[in-house]
DNA sequence: CTGAAAGCGCTTACAG
DNA sequence: CTGAAAGCGCTTACAG
């Protein structure tokens, strides 16, 4: 199949390749009859612009924008974002791709309004955001919307959005890996708990269908073990966590695993090692430092991750494609969990 | 930072750019002394040629030769190497890079020399392949080096070869991952059963290494856990397998947990299933259909696997940047080993 | 041994 | 409203 060219399109049309070109590009001037016939030949022909010939010539730049929460030591997850993006651009390198970043402090609505406010004025032609604050990102989405600058989320879906794309975790399946290494691990007479740390019910999407995954595990494997045993933390902060889980384990003395529906599974790390508990199985969510840490030491026995990286560097590769060849990506892609031990966790 | 082109190169040297192009490409017919000073000056402007305009004017296709065993629905491991193959040829879609794939069947020695006559012929810029039969690899090998055909390994390593990279699994890391799998699920008074199956000695590198991984693990943790047991089976009969297991389980009636250090965990898998010692617990390597569906069983509890898809399109993206750039890649690359149970299998 | 010209497929002014 | 020309950075004949 040889490829087609404007030149083509143009032989067949009677006209020269500049109009072939100001209709492909909507650049107007044309009169609406050549148009028209130009579009059809375009169609019947199959045209697909060659996107060599397109970036060596135009030198057009595509400037996105990157709106990410700060990542950090005591934040791997993040940190490895911006990562994956770099990494995708850098595939890309040939084409002129620029992300530029807006990183904003968790939790901080002031600032994430400010750098949406920055972004507006940036005015990349398409951005890549994590719309983790809802209120706030769904104002941001239909600014973005009246500009015309197409949006993919990360990390986090909003519905009724005009996003072009989500990437983001399969939670549901989270749950159930998680359900499943428990259920391997633990003694069968031996209770779990389930503890929700959700300070500013932020994500609690993402909480609440890893624990409907967690739950559907051990119904499909016809056990009695799911959700009996649940407890609320709404503070990570160590004296609330302790008095909460003081009096849950004193009242539930068959206890043998403990798992964490959030990333702030080193905060119940952090209680058993104090109290000592370490034949007791704890497992988690999310590669934070903070949670390797416990890893390493042995008091988090597994970490259901997913992998950063190569989230964003998709949201990247189809910006792009959708920016050049005007390709709509799925509506939703769901990034694979991984199980992540002390012995796997350095691979990543 | 401005882009150096072979332009400035010519005006700096005061020849033309044709001569450039002569000296960059070794196409001869250039005077020392001229050649000298272009060099110097490309490398002290450190020129990088514009890959989209030399993929633009050369029209240069990229002939790249695949050298693999035969996938099938009963061997996903080596039916997702060329899906990785397609897809990173995908990426590199505008590149004109092609790749024709030789299959040969596993353990064939006359269909694996036949293929690497038929690759010979077909003389290919670049070859990725699994030197999966030694003897036969190396003289493969010889031939390509005496070509001038780059190669790169996937899968399995030769020491010794001129191969331009190594992309593949780290088996010792998967033997400490199968190591704390079982320790975490096995109680402590229980054995642990290593069984080989190394038919005709294939892979027996790896066999060794996941070995050498799964011990260290326990020697780590202080547990005289590790390798008290082993049996080797030489034959994957389904007779032999039963003679020998019958044997070994009939004088070590503590065993709680068996680990496979080979594909071949399957052969495990139903001497266990047949018996209904569905209490232990089995963990074995790679994602081979009759693995995983004794995986989904519940019969096996891990499989540890590698990431074809990636670790050969790595293999692509590799051989692309050396024959584009001339960059070497790193010697040995190992790939993440993964974790899998029933819950996230299907994510893959 | 070296240079000047044509061309890859597309875009960007410019002339009419 | 439309066409012809120049140019992106490189490679490929061809002329000398």
């Amino acid at each position: 199949m040889k490829q087609v060219r404007i030149k083509d399109i143009a032989e067949k049309a009677g006209v020269s390749i500049g109009t072939v070109d100001r209709v492909l590009h909507n650049r107007g001037e044309v009169a609406a009859e050549t148009r028209e016939k130009v579009l059809t030949i375009a169609r019947e022909m199959h045209y697909q612009p060659n996107i060599v010939a397109q970036a060596l010539t135009s030198k057009k730049q595509y400037h996105l924008a990157a709106l990410l929460p700060r990542g950090g030591q005591d934040n791997v997850y993040w940190m490895a974002h911006p990562q994956g993006i770099e990494k995708a651009v850098n595939e890309l390198r040939p084409f002129f791709v620029d992300v530029h970043f807006f990183f904003f402090e968790l939790h901080n609505e002031a600032d994430f309004i400010a750098k949406t406010r920055e972004i507006i004025e940036y005015n990349p032609e398409g951005v890549i955001f994590a719309p983790i604050l809802k209120k706030e990102s769904i104002q941001f989405c239909a600014d973005l919307d009246t500009k015309n600058i197409p949006y993919i989320f990360i990390d986090t879906f909003i519905e009724d959005s005009n996003c072009l794309s989500f990437i983001g975790e399969d939670a549901y399946q989270g749950g159930r890996v998680a359900a499943s290494l428990i259920d391997y691990g633990l003694d069968a007479d031996k209770d779990i708990l389930i503890v929700n740390i959700a300070k500013d019910l932020e994500n609690t999407q993402h909480l609440n269908r890893r624990n409907q995954g967690f739950m559907s595990y051990f119904l499909d494997a016809g056990k009695n073990r799911g959700m009996k045993i649940t407890v609320e933390i709404p503070s990570a902060e160590r004296a609330d966590v302790e008095v909460r889980m003081d009096s849950i384990l004193n009242t539930n003395k068959n206890i043998g695993a403990i798992l964490v529906s959030s990333a702030k599974t080193h905060v119940i790390a952090r209680y058993l090692e104090h109290k000592k508990l370490k034949d007791t199985i704890l497992v988690g969510y999310e590669l934070t430092r903070k949670n390797t840490d416990y890893l390493k030491k042995g008091i988090i026995n597994f970490l259901i991750g997913q992998k950063p990286m190569e989230q964003s560097g998709k949201a990247v590769k189809r910006m792009f494609e959708f920016l050049t060849t005007r390709q709509i990506p799925s509506k939703k892609e769901f990034q694979p969990v991984e199980i992540i031990n002390v012995e796997n966790v350095d691979l990543f």
